[in-house]
DNA sequence: GACACATAGTCAGACATTCTGTCCATATTG
DNA sequence: CAATATGGACAGAATGTCTGACTATGTGTC
C-alpha cells in the first residue's frame, strides 16, 4: 500500500478538520502581521475569543477555552504588556481582576473578524456554489453536540 | 454586545474547525494512552499520517506535514527511541535514512486510525442520519481545494 | 575529473505554549 | 469563627516548533 496519498477511507476526521484549520490560520494571522499586529499569534485567539465586553476574570477566561487558568494567565500577561488587554481590579471580588480590551485590542478583535470572513469568502468562491455555507452549518450542529459533553 | 454566548454570526470557520479537532484529539490520544501507548502524543501523528509503508526520508516527512526538517527529525528521533519506527540508510542515496515503522509502529498506526473511526461513529451517531458522511464529503472538497494552491 | 551548487541530515540555541505543584489572599459557608 | 473553596501568582518543567550554522553526499557543467 503506497501511503503517499492518503486513501480517503484512511483520512481520518481530525485529519480532514486540521488541514483547512491550519491553512486558515497561518493565512489569518499572516495578514493580521501585515496589517500591524505583528506579535498577535494563534495561540492569543483564546483570550479574543472567549473575553467579554465588560470584561473577564481571568478563572472564567481559562475555563471557557479549555486550558488552566496559568496557562491563561500567561497569553493574557503577553496581551496586556504589548497593551492589548488591561487588568482592573473587580469590584465584586477583592480577589480577582477583569482583564478587558484595549482599544487597540478591540481592533485586533475586529480585524480578525474580518480577515476570517474575508478568508472564508475567497476559499467558498473556490467551491461550488452553497458548499461553504453547508459546511459552516455542519460544522455549528457539531459543535452545538459537542457543547452537550 | 455580550460575548459571553459568541454569536454564531461571530463564530469564524477557524473557530468551528478548531472545536471538533481538539475534542477528537483529546479523546483519540487519550484512548491510545488507555491502550498501551501512552507516549504518542499529537504531534506524532504528522510521522503516521505520512511515512510510506517503505519508509520515508525525513526530508519528505518534513515536506508533507509542512515543517522544517529539524522539527520532523525531532519527532521521528523522539518515535525512534521508544521503539516506534527504525532508520535505515538508503541504498539511493548515501545522504539519506529511510524511516520505517516498527510492528509496534504499525499498531500505532492502525490504532489511531480504528480509534478516530470509531470517535466520528458515535459522533455521527449523536446528529441526525446523514450529516457526518455530509461532513465528510465537505470537508473532502475543501481538502481538495487546498492541496491545489 | 574538478568545481559549483543543491540536498539530507545534524547540532546548538531560542522561543512559545502548555502543564503540575505550591503558595497567598480573599470569599463563602457551616 | 473555623473550614473550605476560589482567584490569582510564582517556580519549574516538558513539548513542539523555529532559525542559523555546519558536514557529508549527490548532481550537473565545463
Amino acid at each position: 500500500m503506497d501511503e503517499r496519498n492518503i486513501s480517503a477511507a484512511e483520512r481520518t476526521i481530525g485529519y480532514l478538520l486540521r488541514l483547512p484549520y491550519e491553512r486558515l490560520s497561518e493565512r489569518v494571522y499572516g495578514a493580521l502581521a501585515a496589517q500591524g499586529f505583528p506579535d498577535i499569534r494563534p495561540a492569543h485567539s483564546a483570550v479574543f475569543r472567549h473575553i467579554a465586553g465588560s470584561g473577564s476574570r481571568v478563572s472564567d477566561l481559562a475555563e471557557r477555552a479549555r486550558m488552566t487558568k496559568q496557562s491563561m494567565a500567561y497569553l493574557v500577561e503577553a496581551l496586556a504588556s504589548a497593551g492589548y488587554v488591561a487588568a482592573t481590579p473587580d469590584p465584586a471580588d477583592g480577589r480577582a481582576k477583569l482583564v478587558r480590551l484595549t482599544r487597540r485590542g478591540r481592533a485586533v478583535s475586529e480585524t480578525l473578524v474580518r480577515l476570517s470572513r474575508e478568508a472564508e469568502e475567497e476559499l467558498a468562491a473556490r467551491l461550488p456554489p452553497g458548499r461553504m455555507a453547508a459546511l459552516r452549518r455542519l460544522l455549528g450542529e457539531l459543535a452545538e453536540v459537542l457543547e452537550r459533553s
